[in-house]
RNA sequence: GGUCCCUUCGUCUAUCGGUUAGGACGCCAGAUUUUCAAUCUGGAGAGAGGGGUUCGACUCCCCUAGGGACUGCCA
């Protein structure tokens, strides 16, 4: 890789780290939609480094379904991704570097010796210092051993934070973290800096479980005399009881809300108001959020997911969504239930979606709303329905039935206008029968308006449940 | 224990010293009505507590309480 990136627009680079220990939730997805946001925003760029260096708990799984996650959610890099376990050799060529100009050192404690400092440096309330940052080697260097960073023990350090505003730590609080690992592996306080400095990222925006790490960080900049980034450090996300999110709030992985029928711009409208927001604006496109988006004004609290303000935001990209792919989602939601499908499905799905669309939160709710089309003739009515057969009803929808057969446009407002005029002209109200009619052509299923629900099922069918409950009563 | 962060209606948020503290979701009521929704109208609903600073604090400072992160040869 260049150590020195092609310049953007802007200049502003920015990156998603995911360590690929498990699946994207969706915590790390709104931390990723900020970062490309803010690059949209700025002309930047948004770039993707898989954080991998803990070989033991990495896996190719995981890394599969960030990815499957972030592909869903529309987040690509801008660049190749980078592994970062690959740059092994030039996160040790960096510490050989802070070896030899006295910022680092070798430390050969023991575990046990760890332990009994760390509990000690507890008790006492201080940060942890190994009696090797200023002693000499011992008789066998050779002897298994990390290597630490040797921090400054006086002065401050700041995080002019671009969330959380200026924080200062003392430098005799922050340890001298380990670079590289007894087994020569760098550890991540080490990889983040390097890769971030080699990928010329400008702007760290990430959970501000990273806060105390990001003064660390910047330590380590220093020793390098690199430009330390930008950082922005945005609340984590928690459940609806304000704890922390997991599986018992039902999902937190971004595949599972997929699954639940979600759009993925719905999803990125929620996820970007969790904790942003712009004025009074609610219901907001990619577009709109990339023109107003920026870091400074992410909030500084956690926020709490909110299934009925998801619903409702994912309701209102719901029917602004092109009908031919609703029709298309909706289809792969029913097959993925295994329901029993009529051949031509997507056609009907495709007359019906339209029809239905303003009432349905989901796919989920798209698909029971399209249910009663999807049904196949002749429909088995239900109890009420029949009971409401009589013969006045029946020879009054035999009368509307002829006067259906004689439309010469099927339309929703043709269809609205001599529903009405029918009632008009048997001096009675849709209540005489707007119910059996509707049994009839749904079967009992939840289903819109009675103009809407023939305007999906067409006119042939339309007519062709009529006439089979009408049959059925002769 | 130590360091650091956070705290406005139930929830998400606006406010950047002077507002009847605004909006949205949800909730309640009404309208509509051919089921369920959707839609429309109205309503209830908030500055954690205590000190300061100031003519005036949600807003600035301090303390307390509560929540959280870090304190790993995890990231």
């Amino acid at each position: 890789m260049s150590h020195s990136p092609a310049p953007t627009n802007s200049g502003v680079v920015t990156r998603f780290a995911p360590s690929p220990t498990g699946f994207l939730h969706i915590g790390g997805a709104r931390t990723a939609l900020f970062n490309w946001l803010y690059a949209r925003h700025t002309g930047g760029k948004f770039l993707i480094r898989v954080e991998d260096t803990d070989r033991e708990r990495s896996t190719e799984a995981a890394v599969a379904a960030i990815f499957e996650g972030l592909d869903w959610l529309g987040l690509k890099s801008d660049d190749e991704v980078i592994f970062q376990y690959s740059r092994a050799d030039r996160h040790r060529e960096v510490v050989q570097q802070m070896l030899e100009a006295g910022r680092a050192y070798r430390c050969w404690m023991t575990v046990e010796e760890l332990e009994a400092a760390r509990e000690k440096a507890r008790a006492e309330g201080k940060a942890i210092r190994s009696p090797w940052r200023d002693a000499p080697p011992p008789a066998d260097p050779s002897a298994p051993h990390v290597i630490r960073f040797k921090g400054p023990l006086d002065g401050e350090t700041l995080v002019d934070d671009l969330v959380k505003g200026p924080v200062t730590f003392r430098n005799i609080e922050l340890d001298d973290l380990v670079l590289l690992r007894a087994d020569g592996a760098p550890t991540y306080n080490l990889a983040v800096v390097v890769d971030d400095h080699d990928m010329g990222v400008t702007h760290v925006i990430r959970g501000d479980d990273h806060l105390n790490n990001a003064a660390r960080q910047t330590l380590i900049y220093q020793a390098m005399d690199w430009d330390v980034p930008a950082f922005g450090h945005i609340p984590l996300i928690h459940g609806p009881d304000g704890a922390k999110l997991s599986k018992r709030h039902g999902a937190q992985a971004v595949g599972e809300f997929a699954d639940m029928g979600y759009l993925p711009e719905g999803m990125r409208n929620y996820l970007a108001r969790l904790g942003w927001g712009h004025g009074d604006d609610e219901v907001f496109n990619d577009e709109q959020a990339i023109s107003w988006f920026d870091v400074r004004d992410v909030v500084k609290a956690p926020a709490r997911l909110d299934w009925a303000k998801l619903n409702f935001i994912n309701s209102q990209h719901l029917r602004v969504a092109d009908d031919a792919r609703l029709a298309d989602l909706t289809l792969r939601a029913l097959v993925a239930q295994k329901a029993d499908l009529p051949a031509d499905a997507a056609a009907r799905l495709l007359n019906t979606v339209p029809q239905v669309k303003e009432g349905a939160k989901t796919i989920l709710e798209l698909a029971e709303h399209c249910a009663f089309a999807l049904k196949v003739r002749p429909l088995s009515l239900e109890e009420k329905t029949l009971k409401q057969l009589n013969d006045e009803t029946v020879e009054r929808l035999g009368r509307l039935r002829v006067l259906l057969g004689e439309a010469p446009v099927w339309g929703l407002s043709e269809l609205e206008n001599l529903l009405k005029s029918f009632a008009e002209s048997e001096g009675v109200g849709f209540g005489k029968f707007g119910p059996p009619l509707r049994g009839i052509l749904t079967g009992g299923s939840q289903a819109p308006d009675l103009n809407k629900i023939m305007t999906a099922l067409g006119r042939e069918e339309s007519l062709g449940r009529l006439d089979d409950a009408l049959a059925s009563r002769a």
